[in-house]
DNA sequence: TCTGGGGTCCTAGGGCGA
DNA sequence: TCTGTCGCCCTAGGACCC
């Protein structure tokens, strides 16, 4: 058996323990950028914001309906995500980190245990020790476990926070009460073909033949029905190292000209160099994209990217930015408006322990130079020390108008009770 | 005027060597 | 030497997740 431990509306929950004024009133939490709304209290959602709702364009909504809006604060949710994960490791080493507010445990071995006491005793301790609210969904395989945690989260009076398909019949009604939508791995592209073959429940997905889901839709979607079935097909995995890294970003105002795209590139390039050493990996392939304005309907639309594969894996920015700048040059192209570009390192392996090429290797200097790069900025700020192409004068701030205190990971910002 | 970012996994289709 | 087939690799892009 495997559980599936949510946070409820994990953001708000974050800004509330810290700000107790908002219990029980909406609140809205934005993209980077104050761009468009990523995350919602029920008391939003049932004012019927919706998910990804551009906030210039619902601005006086909010303001109608007293919703409080925030900026998001990823430090202060990646730090209370983190207390939550050390406690679900208390219950059982096999911790499987799906997201920022979940985890998958394996609970194999602990079939002597009564289950639902179980999850309320690790929901109790998160709430407790944290002040964060979960759900527990509990079942044989890990989609069932999304399942549960669905009904746990719908029906809080009735489960106590808790839900366990322990049995053919609970495992029935519960595809059965799941729409097809709302089936984990399903999107709206797929909820319409599957609509069309006439499925609107979880129950009439598991009810198609494997052939003509394996030939109709790709190998996860039959791995999906398996998993729905009560076969487990989705593996549990522990991650313990990323296997690509990405900085992306849209642009506050749309540029055509080459030299602000380039230091833009450059810029990502570092910090996704950043990224690998911190967590020892280096790799062997960088992506480097560039988009227009997908809003702007009437302009020129592009969309490109160019993958630049290396020799021997690194983690050098010097290296990595060199061939960002490459891959650029080649997918820039005149005349367009430029609103979002992004570096992605892929091809990952452990930086101490790859493959090394017979003649091409790493300029050796390169490696205490970036240990000196990493500490130095560790230290101050994380752009004390940039490369000589990133814009050293000026400063591209995030847009963060409603930002929270940084109540967990800035000592000025640690709350003083009187 | 203002519409996010960071991930994972899979597939199609072309190139290419056996 | 030529040709067809197979399978692998590479790359771009799509679909999904939170």
């Amino acid at each position: 058996m495997y559980a599936l431990v949510d946070c409820n509306n994990f953001y708000a929950s974050c800004e509330r323990v810290f700000n107790p004024s908002l219990q029980k009133k909406p609140v809205a939490i934005l993209s980077n950028n104050d761009g468009c709304v990523i995350a919602r209290s029920d008391e939003a959602k049932a004012l019927n914001l919706p998910m990804g709702a551009p906030i210039f364009k619902w601005k006086n909504f909010c303001k109608h309906h007293n919703i409080t809006i925030l900026s998001s604060n990823y430090p202060l949710y990646g730090d209370m995500s983190a207390r939550v994960m050390t406690i679900l490791e208390q219950f059982t080493p096999n911790v499987e980190v799906y997201s920022i507010d979940e985890a998958f445990i394996d609970l194999t071995g602990f079939d002597q245990r009564n289950f639902n006491e179980y999850g309320k005793s690790i929901r109790q301790r998160i709430l407790k020790w944290t002040g964060i609210p979960t759900c527990v969904g509990i079942a044989p395989t890990k989609a069932l476990c999304k399942v549960a945690n669905k009904i746990a989260r719908k029906f809080p009076k009735e489960t106590g926070g808790v839900y366990v398909i322990d049995s053919e019949e609970k495992r029935l009604k519960a595809l059965k009460w799941t729409a097809v939508k709302n089936i984990w791995g399903i999107g709206h592209r797929l909820e319409k073909r599957l609509l069309l073959k006439g499925c609107k429940t979880a129950f009439d997905f598991t009810q198609l033949s494997d052939d003509w889901v394996r030939s109709n839709f790709s190998i996860t979607e039959w791995r999906l029905k398996k998993d729905l079935e009560g076969i487990p097909t989705i593996g549990f995995e522990i991650k313990e190292i990323k296997r690509s890294i990405a900085t992306t970003r849209s642009f506050e105002q749309s540029y055509s000209d080459i030299e602000n795209i380039t230091e833009r590139i450059s810029t990502f390039a570092a910090q996704c160099a950043s990224k690998l050493r911190a967590q020892k990996s280096s790799c062997h392939m960088i992506i480097v994209m560039l988009r227009s304005d997908r809003h702007k309907k009437n302009a020129e639309q592009y969309s490109a990217s160019k993958t630049i594969i290396f020799s021997y894996p690194t983690d050098s920015t010097l290296n990595i930015t060199k061939a960002a700048i490459e891959a650029i040059k080649t997918i820039f192209k005149k005349g367009i408006n430029y609103k979002k570009a992004g570096v992605i390192v892929t091809g990952l392996v452990a930086t101490n322990n790859h493959q090394l090429n017979l003649f091409l290797h790493e300029n050796p200097k390169h490696k205490p130079l970036m240990s000196a790069i990493d500490h130095l900025n560790k230290k101050f700020n994380p752009t004390t020390i940039k490369l000589a192409n990133q814009d050293l004068q000026r400063t591209w701030k995030m847009k963060q108008e409603h930002l929270s205190p940084k109540y967990t990971t800035k000592i000025n910002d640690i709350i003083t009770i009187k």
